[in-house]
DNA sequence: GGTAGGATTACG
DNA sequence: GTAATCCTACCT
């Protein structure tokens, strides 16, 4: 459940498990956003939800639909989907194709500040999954893109000096129910950071 | 072709 | 509490 690579980036194939044991050991991980112009946006994961296709709360639960398609097929992928008409949410596809199954990244701690003008705290400006998508620029023209180190988007493992800290305590890992759902709420499915700022209140 | 509702957020 | 805002899925 623990078995973490810390060797960057992460390969497809440490997608390709259970989204319940992929989905916490995301949390320490890092987010890589690259422009076009080649700067680079960093953000650790500091929390994030499973979601899979046996479960009422997941997009694949009632079957392949032309969104949800992407979640059906091979891990390491992303599934970014728009909610309420005007936030993005970014997801990794995890598992085995043919089951939809996917990480939803909720939050992330930024390394810099984006260049572009966004107003308040750093640890802020990823502070939600409609958020970080709007700070790093990510919206539904990346659904379906693998996330490899050729693409605008990838995931980096663990450093060792977290790795570290995390065996140490000193990043208390803490999982509880998810948020927003109006169906399966009382599945335990959420991970975050104990204290960390980005972290959703409720 | 019409429409209800949603894995959100900021503001009062 | 509620508005902003529009795609997706599910009807007819």
């Amino acid at each position: 459940m623990t078995e973490v690579k810390p060797i960057a980036p992460i390969e497809q194939s440490w997608f390709n498990r259970s989204v319940l044991a992929v989905a916490p050991d995301l949390i320490g991980c890092t987010i890589v956003r690259q422009f076009p112009d080649g700067q680079q946006l960093r953000g650790l994961i500091v929390e994030t939800e499973a979601y899979q296709q046996d479960d009422p709360g997941c997009h694949g639960y009632r079957g392949k639909t032309p969104r949800t398609e992407v979640m059906f097929g091979e891990a390491g992928y992303a599934y970014v989907y728009l909610i309420y008409g005007m936030y993005h949410c970014l997801n990794v596809v995890t598992d085995r194709a043919g089951f939809a199954s996917a990480v939803l990244i909720r939050a992330l701690q930024l390394e810099s500040m984006p260049t572009q003008p966004f107003s308040g705290k750093l640890d802020r400006l990823a502070a939600g999954p409609g958020k970080l998508c709007q700070v790093m620029q990510i919206d539904r023209s990346h659904n379906a893109q693998p996330l490899t180190l050729d693409q605008a988007i990838w995931v980096e493992g663990r450093s060792f000096s977290w790795q570290q800290q995390f065996e140490a305590g000193q990043h208390p890992l803490m999982q509880t129910t998810r948020i927003g759902l109006s169906q399966a709420q009382d599945l335990p499915w959420r991970w975050y950071l104990k204290g960390n700022p980005a972290v959703s209140k409720t």
